[in-house]
DNA sequence: TTAGTACCGTACCGTTCGGTACCATGTCAA
DNA sequence: TTGACATGGTACCGAACGGTACGGTACTAA
């Protein structure tokens, strides 16, 4: 793992600083990419463009500010049941981690800083795109792969490689809709409760033909 | 559907036109959305920016020609074996269609060409986005849905809903990694031959585990 | 009070970029 | 040859933006 050796990783913000970030993602949901300037972040924040470089060294920094703060405040509870459940309950509780996880990823303000730092990232040492990754996508597997492995432990799945499991979970309730919907598309299944459920169980029920105990891969 | 209403929807080119957008499109490759500027495009294809501005219009005019240019030179070759197969033929189509689609999807035109859309598409009613799931996303689909029935007409699947089905092989091919090659991941599952054809053999293993004729959903 | 600190608001600078205008060159038709 | 047309090259303009500098204000500590 990297050791606090790259730059732009600055976790801890002040109430002031977390403000005027707030209002920086504020403009950045509204407007897109577009609309973060040193100027508009300054008139939005009630501060003034000298604050911003000193406390975020130059525009990246701000960008990869915003990041680092959206991550920080999205620490997912990591509520874990008991050990062992019922199937019924194991069952309900992947729902629920795959209802979070959709609910996570179709929100205003995820969806605009994944278009940011795609946006932003081309080449490859794509700051943005690393640490959305890193900040993003590890929590929520760490989330699931706990969440796996109690499934295991209580008898209802079966599976050798537990990544490879989280992975075809993953795919099965994200899917397509993750892209579509940074594209700009108004995804049908996530629009309303009701849609969104049943894609969901749709997802559970494949996911527990595949890793059933009766079955090995 | 829309009937020839939009702007930016043009469909032929000249070779002068194409040799420009070629041009445009290495831009865009090498350096991603901020190296398309039209002095950039005009100096790289040795043109004037007058004669960009004639063809385009004006530079979204310029973006949205690359798109539909780019499509219009993807034509998938919709190679549609006979209807009754076997299994084994039957599978080794679904490869293909699958290893090409990851092909298709993890080429740089590709990348920076979403990379591109997400990146300016912000807003609902994003141009870009909409041309890009049309012209791309449609293509794939008609050419797996005929793939899929004549699977189903050989008696090897099973399913009520196609475009379910459609969607649950995607989402098991591609899953998560179209996501993180856009923020600039180098997915390892995809770097040499060997990883992306065991990762498609695992892909399709597990679709023909939910849709095998012994199965209903 | 005095000095220091942190911050806001604004003005300013250099650069870049989208878009337009103008001129030169080549080509084709009459 | 002459004129119309398409295109390349270049210069130019106005606006926007990143970044810096400066003055003014509130607060704190000695």
């Amino acid at each position: 793992m990297n050791t606090h050796a790259d730059p732009y990783i600055e976790t801890d913000f002040t109430d002031r600083q977390g403000a005027v970030l707030e209002a920086a993602l504020g403009l950045l949901v509204e407007g897109g990419e577009k609309a973060i300037t040193t100027a508009g972040i300054a008139r939005a924040a009630n501060c003034s463009k000298e604050s911003l470089y000193k406390w975020f060294g130059d525009r990246d920094g701000i960008l990869a500010a915003m990041i680092t703060y959206q991550a920080s405040k999205v620490r997912v509870s990591a509520r874990l049941g008991g050990p062992s459940q019922s199937p019924e309950a194991f069952r309900a509780e992947l729902e629920v981690f795959a209802n979070d996880l959709l609910t996570v990823l179709s929100g205003e303000t995820s969806l605009a800083l994944n278009r940011l730092a795609i946006g932003q990232g081309s080449r490859e040492g794509s700051v943005l795109g690393n640490l959305l990754i890193e900040r993003g996508r590890k929590t929520v597997r760490e989330r699931a792969l706990v969440l796996l492995q109690s499934g295991q432990l209580a008898g209802v799945l079966r599976f050798n490689d537990r990544a490879a499991a989280f992975d075809t979970l993953y795919s099965l309730v994200v899917g397509d809709f993750h892209v579509r919907m940074l594209l700009g598309e108004s995804v049908p299944a996530l629009r309303d409760e009701l849609a969104r459920k049943e894609h969901v169980e749709q997802a559970i029920d494949r996911f527990h033909l595949l890793y059933s105990k009766d079955q090995m891969n």
